[in-house]
DNA sequence: GCGGTAATTATACACTTGAATAATTAATAC
DNA sequence: GTATTAATTATTCAAGTGTATAATTACCGC
């Protein structure tokens, strides 16, 4: 009975580390950084644990790069739609309200992740500052998207309320996000963004809804 | 040089497990659940590692029982002054939106702790009571407020619009306390319960600010 | 076919973890 | 004071952790 050694084939260095790093984001999501252990990740990638070493230097560099891929997809998935779409500043604003307030943004494993990263993030300088960028990002592009559509509508308003109204409605969004997330059985398709639309609206004094 | 074992006085039973539970949350928040360790807990407890098992039959038991007093802690702070005003329902909604936006509620710890104990949440059934518990008194109480507010004002509004602006406040209301406490030096203070009031009034269409 | 080499596996190591148990000792009653 | 006892410390254990290094082997060019 001899104990054979497992077989395995020679993959691509990019599509390893991809693989590598969805095992890390599904673990990550399911039992935070420190539950990612390398010998978890290997198994979810269905390759040894010492494979991890050879494509990164330690695990903290498999987590920065995992965090980095979940931002990047999160940040594509929220504006695409948003940039896709060459009508007024009203309907863009509408886009980038819907698309961020339904699947596949939208998701339980998406809370599960920041909540698994937020440690990390607030101790490690560099995904910190991963953070801090898509975070101002998205709050810049929705203050533009509020400033445009309300010049377009006629509607005065001072640089002071523009940074409030972004910062109300991001604040609205990110909470309807993690209500939508926690307790995604809560809320018809649809509902989410429906409540969105009519509530960025109300605050921002512009209808939004059809 | 003999090593001398370490002087100890005994402690009230209910003294010793609140110092052990307010260990746990500091390094919960620090670190998150398994970050904290029954040695971690013990060190900044000033005790040594098998008092722990004295108190508490396991560390699940002793996170279980950290969570249960952050949240009632949590839910105490932010509802002890509304309950304390008899002013009118629309003064109260005031009340209440303020107190869930100033600190004590809104602190970088209570993310951190929100985060860190997110994941065991979802997965031990008795604490996703808690949470769930908290969750539902906070929005229906806010509902509760709204309604009394609008009737007050004589503006009707349908269940299912209160419902609805009920979902947007909590929402809104969360993702600002989630600003506030992600990003503390952003906000003047006063700053984030001012956007929380003129937001709320606006979405239900009854202004709130003096 | 056949080396060569880098991708992959296998093994080892030092350290941490939660839990269990044994040994002490501070406070209390008498 | 002395006995009692429960609170507290000390020690032990098996399992799990990240990292390091050695041993294989699948694939590519020839």
């Amino acid at each position: 009975m001899s104990e054979e050694r497992r077989k395995f084939t020679r993959e691509g260095a990019e599509q390893r580390k991809l693989a590598l790093i969805q095992a890390t984001l599904e673990l990550v999501a399911e039992k935070g950084v420190r539950g990612a252990t390398v010998r978890g990740i290997a198994e979810r990638a269905d390759v040894t644990q010492g494979l991890i070493r050879h494509y990164f230097s330690s695990k903290e560099e498999l987590i920065s790069a995992a965090y980095d891929h979940h931002m990047t997809q999160m940040s594509d998935l929220t504006f695409a739609p948003a940039t896709m779409d060459p009508g007024s500043a009203r309907d863009r604003l509408r886009v980038l309200v819907h698309s961020s307030l339904t699947p596949p943004v939208v998701d339980p494993r998406s809370i599960a992740l920041w909540a698994g990263f937020l440690n990390k993030v607030q101790h490690d300088a560099g995904m910190k500052a991963t953070h801090e960028k898509t975070y101002l990002d998205f709050r810049d592009r929705l203050e533009r998207l509020i400033r445009e559509a309300l010049e377009e509508a006629g509607i005065a308003a001072s640089p002071a309320r523009l940074n409030q109204f972004a910062t109300a409605c991001n604040a609205l969004i990110d909470g309807l996000w993690m209500e939508g997330g926690a307790l995604p059985e809560a809320f018809a398709p649809g509902e989410l963004s429906r409540i969105g639309l009519e509530s960025v609206g109300a605050i921002i004094g512009l209808p939004l809804e059809p």
